[in-house]
DNA sequence: AAAGCGGGGCT
DNA sequence: AGCCCAGCTTT
């Protein structure tokens, strides 16, 4: 085995030559100057996947060509174009930079690592993202794809997800970084981790760096990055009630420190377990919710699988001849045909779209 | 240091 | 069913 200065240097080179040589992601993104641009697909891609970012970037970009647009736009509209996306405070943050930009720098996205690593929902990924894209500076991205390549590649078998993981691959990947070409060598290692150095069945055979790859000599491949902490999914249980009269629907904003913050929903009652007809109504008796619900229809589940947590969801729906006051002093009464402008979290949305209400 | 936050693709 | 994705923020 060659010596540590040799292995990092045949590391940097061989993965800038197969990046010009066998470059294959061909992505919007990639080719785009313009830092507003760059920022925002970097805001879209944090913890999603290329494929499934991409048709929300070009949404995005069609609907808002510059920061000052986004800076101007409803709130909604842009929580109704991330609708989907997941991870909803992204959007909220990104609204908040796009009108900080445009309000206090004049438009002008920062061109300094320290001030751009300042900006809500830019952390240290984002911001050595667009430090190096946008304007060429040193720094070295450090995501999921890094973790993995590097660990592989060195062999590291320090779990990743600590403090003292995240400081050492952050130093390794400094190290490597080619400082002439930043931003190739960031492109070169991620889509290295995307599209060969993958978490299962890794395409080993077309790997530039196998030759001095630790985990493949050592057949440790399966076993690296490593990860400290495992995820619990739990499981909560929701039940819709689907307040409506002829043309309108009662929905309300979530709020508080829960999932989706910021969609929207129907009048939500959840309880420790799935209940049915009979002992949702129990329930609503207990909580003083009087209105008649002779009319109450079940109209079927969903079950929302997420990172840490599976949602069991029933929708029931009542009917009423005219809108009622509720106790949930948040919501309003919202005519079926504005739902398209809208925000939803996924579930409700495949709900609608099931039961055509928009 | 640990927990919380979506949705989807792949195996 | 488990893993993880161009991670960040809050506690």
């Amino acid at each position: 085995m060659k010596g540590e200065a040799a292995k990092n240097s045949f590391f940097t080179k061989s993965l800038m030559n197969w990046h010009e040589r066998d470059n294959t992601r061909d992505l919007p993104w990639k080719s785009e100057k313009d830092p507003y641009k760059i920022w925002l697909s970097e805001i879209i891609l944090q913890q999603t996947r290329a494929l499934q970012g991409l048709p929300y970037y070009l949404k995005f970009t069609e609907a808002f060509p510059t920061v000052k647009d986004m800076a101007a736009c409803a709130d909604e509209q842009a929580f109704r174009l991330w609708q989907g996306l997941g991870y909803y405070n992204r959007c909220k943050n990104m609204l908040a930079t796009a009108r900080f930009i445009t309000d206090e720098l004049d438009g002008h996205f920062p061109d300094k690592h320290e001030d751009i690593l300042k900006l809500k929902g830019i952390g240290p990924y984002t911001a050595a993202a667009i430090a190096s894209f946008a304007f060429g500076l040193p720094h070295a991205v450090v995501d999921g794809n890094v973790y993995r390549v590097l660990a592989r590649y060195f062999g590291i078998e320090t779990p990743f997800d600590t403090t003292e993981g995240k400081k050492l691959f952050a130093e390794k990947a400094q190290s490597l970084l080619n400082t002439s070409d930043s931003a190739g060598y960031n492109q070169a290692i991620m889509d290295l981790g995307a599209t060969v150095c993958t978490p299962q069945t890794p395409k080993c055979g077309d790997c530039p760096l196998q030759r001095n790859c630790t985990a493949f000599h050592e057949n440790t491949i399966a076993l690296l990055p490593v990860k400290s902490k495992k995820t619990v999914v739990g499981t909560r249980f929701f039940h819709y009630l689907l307040l409506q009269t002829d043309d309108q629907i009662w929905i309300r904003k979530r709020t508080g420190k829960d999932i989706w913050q910021n969609l929207h929903e129907p009048f939500l009652l959840e309880y420790s377990e799935a209940l049915n007809s009979n002992s949702l109504q129990a329930l609503m008796n207990e909580k003083g919710l009087h209105f008649s619900t002779e009319n109450m229809v079940y109209e079927g589940n969903l079950k929302q699988r997420l990172t840490h947590l599976l949602v069991e969801t029933r929708f029931f729906g009542i009917k009423m001849k005219a809108p009622i006051k509720l106790p949930d002093n948040d919501g309003t009464w919202v005519s079926v045909k504005d739902l398209k402008n809208i925000a939803f979290p996924k579930t409700l949305v495949s709900f609608f779209e099931k039961k055509l209400y928009f």
